[in-house]
DNA sequence: CCAATAAGTGTTTTT
DNA sequence: CACTTATTGG
């Protein structure tokens, strides 16, 4: 089968997609079509090249990219589940288990988060004599989590130079310690400990190489060094690569994420490409050159300059209110009206902003002026105490020597088991390099003995049924067995209650859509955060600009452009963090398709307090010519204070939406709208056939060549045969 | 051991 | 403000 790539493709998308003779570095402007590029880019090379799709690696950073690609993938190529696309820490996850063996690490570790590292931290600091006030626990965790980003092992001779903390090295040697000694891998350890044991084992590392003969990564700019090691690992000599990426949009420095690394690019892999994509799909003119503008003021960028030939657009808006709750006002307005006069669904809209504490006032003046929304990230479901206990116990039960988890759930629901008797059972098993629940070991705990056997008891269950039932089933009688569903019932908990039933009902997805798959899998997608985002419906989004990268909406709104806040005053004293703060902006405008509204209040409530706030630098970055500005202020009409917006309201030019009658396809936006079950269809690659069946967004066409294939409906390229 | 209450504290972004 | 920790009394 031949794909006419060139009909869905500009001309740098194609070199992009056909380019395979040296390394490739594209430069990929927010809005090019990146994605576009990495999915046909994966056809290709199935297609053209005769790879299998077993020995491509596609790498994501967040979960949500690597979902959105697998589902564009599947959408041009039919379901093809032994194409690896996952994040950078789920594959080296996957890989430390299977490879565990002969890499000479432990498979079947537990991942722990950072606030657990933060409590295994303060132990550290316990047992050493510090006091947590002088010597903060979050901060060592920071700092360990820097170090193994740059590979840097505790055992490292110079960590001089990397801290100058007097007991630095004694904590993370500590931390270390004890993360080996009860088998427990933080996220920078699943890709530092593959990196050195690919380094100590160059035969599993020539196996890798040749099992992943071609490898894309995509938002290159936000690999850390430890990552970049890795690629390298898997790609050279050969440099079967191709990595995606914008420097404008590094936004992950405070992780380790080194932009350098693209620059670095060339220099590791000897001729290599560089392509650059700069026509954007997304946004009207105006926004691209007021978000040039801002982006422009950081040195040493490789510099892209986007163009649309959308047209010029409206201008941007600036609202400066005279507080939050204002600011929250005239955006609920702006929405009420937009939808009212210019047709736009609340899903159309989203508000952006720098803290998730800024999301309260929009939520409760949304909820009071009947705006539906949906707040994206917050609070993700696995950091839910009830989930993570939960967890807990399935970590317990697959780990026995957890004592992380162990702490967490030995008296939840209360067992009577309190400090002095979870002393003795340590003393007793872990401490001496013992799984907690080998009976042998337990001798002390005078009359509370009884809830110890009785724990350990429960916990040899758990893992039966773990072993015996389905994963599902499981589940449900790990809340029965184990008291919690009970006790959550008990103490009126019921929205506590609510999401265990929410994590059930994600094991039965889970088991449905990776059939054979075992709860281990469950627990460690949970592990790195990978619960699948329910369907948001026709809600405004509520989300944070780090969340936002790689979203668009036809409008958008930017909360809280205030000095301090954005940028973050925490980030105020280095030029470094100022500029990954407008790199953020950047990121933000850049989402905005049609209309970009940019909002500040004078005052605002924070921590408790209100205080006065000046505009953020960004905005004077904008050109003026491209600005409206409004103010909101408050009026004594009869008595009654009244909310009043100054600023004519810009007129409504009803320009034709972007994604209205996208004939030439290349956007890659809202696809397969309005299919039904035996229409006739074109498929952008595979070309006309008929649509078979149809159930739950998944169509089975079989196409005029007899090739019957299946496809999610939401993100494949067809439409209904004119 | 545990639940309730009081005092205290530290505030970004995320895999 | 919201969340964590320390203290108290049962």
């Amino acid at each position: 089968m031949t794909i006419s790539y060139d009909k869905y493709l500009n001309d740098k998308q194609l070199e992009a997609v056909l380019y395979d003779s040296s390394p490739l570095l594209v430069l990929a402007g927010a809005g090019s079509g990146k994605t576009r590029v990495i999915t046909y880019k994966i056809a290709y090379l199935i297609d053209e090249r005769g790879y299998e799709p077993g020995q491509i690696l596609g790498v994501t950073f967040t979960n949500k990219a690597c979902s959105e690609m697998k589902d564009r993938v599947c959408g041009l190529l039919g379901e093809r589940f032994d194409i690896w696309i996952r994040t950078f820490h789920s594959t080296a996850a996957r890989l430390l288990r299977i490879m565990g063996k002969r890499l000479g690490v432990s498979g079947d570790f537990s991942i722990i988060d950072q606030k657990d590292q933060n409590t295994l931290i303060g132990r550290v600091l316990q047992e050493l004599n510090l006091d947590t006030d002088t010597y903060q626990p979050g901060k060592y965790v920071h700092l360990i989590n820097r170090a193994k980003d740059r590979l840097l092992t505790p055992e490292e001779t110079d960590l001089s130079g990397f801290s100058h903390d007097p007991v630095f090295q004694d904590v993370y040697a500590g931390y270390d310690k004890i993360m080996r000694s009860e088998n427990l891998f933080d996220f920078g350890d699943l890709i530092m400990q593959l990196s050195k044991a690919l380094d100590r084992n160059t035969d599993v590392r020539d196996y890798l190489r040749n099992r992943f003969r071609y490898v894309l990564v995509d938002e290159f700019q936000d690999t850390n060094h430890a990552q970049y090691v890795l690629i390298k690992q898997l790609t050279l000599p050969e440099g079967t690569v191709c990595v995606v990426g914008d420097d404008d949009q590094s936004i992950y420095g405070f992780r380790g994420a080194r932009v350098e690394n693209i620059l670095h690019f060339s220099d590791d892999y000897r001729g290599c490409k560089t392509i650059k994509l700069e026509e954007n799909y997304r946004s009207y003119q105006a926004i691209l050159t007021a978000s040039s503008k801002v982006i422009g003021n950081n040195p040493g960028r490789l510099g892209k300059t986007l163009f649309t030939k959308r047209g010029e657009g409206e201008k941007l808006v600036y609202c400066r209110s005279h507080s939050d709750y204002g600011e929250a006002r005239y955006t609920a307005d702006t929405i009420t009206r937009l939808v009212r006069d210019e047709g736009y669904k609340f899903s159309d809209f989203a508000v952006f902003y720098r803290m998730n504490a800024q999301s309260r006032i929009f939520e409760s003046t949304f909820t009071r002026m009947n705006i539906p929304y949906t707040v994206v990230g917050s609070l993700r479901f696995y950091e839910r105490e009830e989930i993570k206990d939960i967890l807990s116990y399935l970590r317990l039960a697959l780990n026995p020597m957890d004592e992380v988890a162990l702490r967490r759930i030995i008296n939840k629901p209360p067992r009577g088991i309190g400090k002095k008797t979870l002393q003795v059972l340590f003393e007793e098993t872990i401490a001496r390099g013992h799984p907690f629940h080998d009976p042998r070991d337990l001798q002390g705990a005078g009359s509370r003995r009884k809830n110890l056997t009785d724990f350990i008891e429960l916990m040899i269950d758990i893992k039966d049924m773990m072993d015996r039932l389905s994963p599902p089933d499981a589940v449900k009688s790990i809340y029965r067995r184990t008291g919690y569903l009970e006790w959550l019932i008990n103490e009126g908990k019921d929205e506590k209650k609510e999401n265990l039933g929410e994590l059930y009902n994600a094991v039965i997805e889970f088991a449905s859509s990776s059939p054979g798959a075992e709860l281990v899998d469950f627990v460690e997608d949970l592990s790195l955060s990978g619960v699948q985002e329910f369907e948001l419906g026709n809600t405004v989004h509520l989300i944070t600009l780090h969340n936002a990268k790689g979203l668009e909406f036809p409008v958008v709104f930017m909360a809280g452009m205030e000095d301090g806040i954005f940028p973050h005053y925490l980030a105020g004293e280095r030029q470094r963090d100022l500029q990954e703060e407008r790199r953020l902006c950047y990121v933000g405008m850049t989402r905005a398709m049609e209309k970009l509204y940019l909002t500040a209040a004078r005052q605002r409530m924070l921590y408790g307090r209100t205080v006065e706030r000046e505009p953020s630098i960004f905005l004077e970055e904008i050109p003026k010519d491209l600005l409206i500005k409004k103010e909101g202020v408050i009026r004594e009409q009869n008595g009654r204070q009244t909310l009043r917006f100054t600023g004519r309201r810009m007129p409504s030019f009803n320009l034709s939406r972007p994604d209205a009658d996208d004939s030439k396809g290349k956007s890659g936006r809202k696809t397969g709208a309005g299919i039904k079950e035996s229409d006739r269809v074109v498929h952008e690659v595979f070309g006309s056939g008929i649509v078979s069946s149809l159930n739950n967004d998944i169509a089975e066409i079989r196409f005029d060549d007899g090739k019957v294939m299946k496809f999610m409906l939401k993100y494949t390229p067809i439409r209904k045969e004119t």
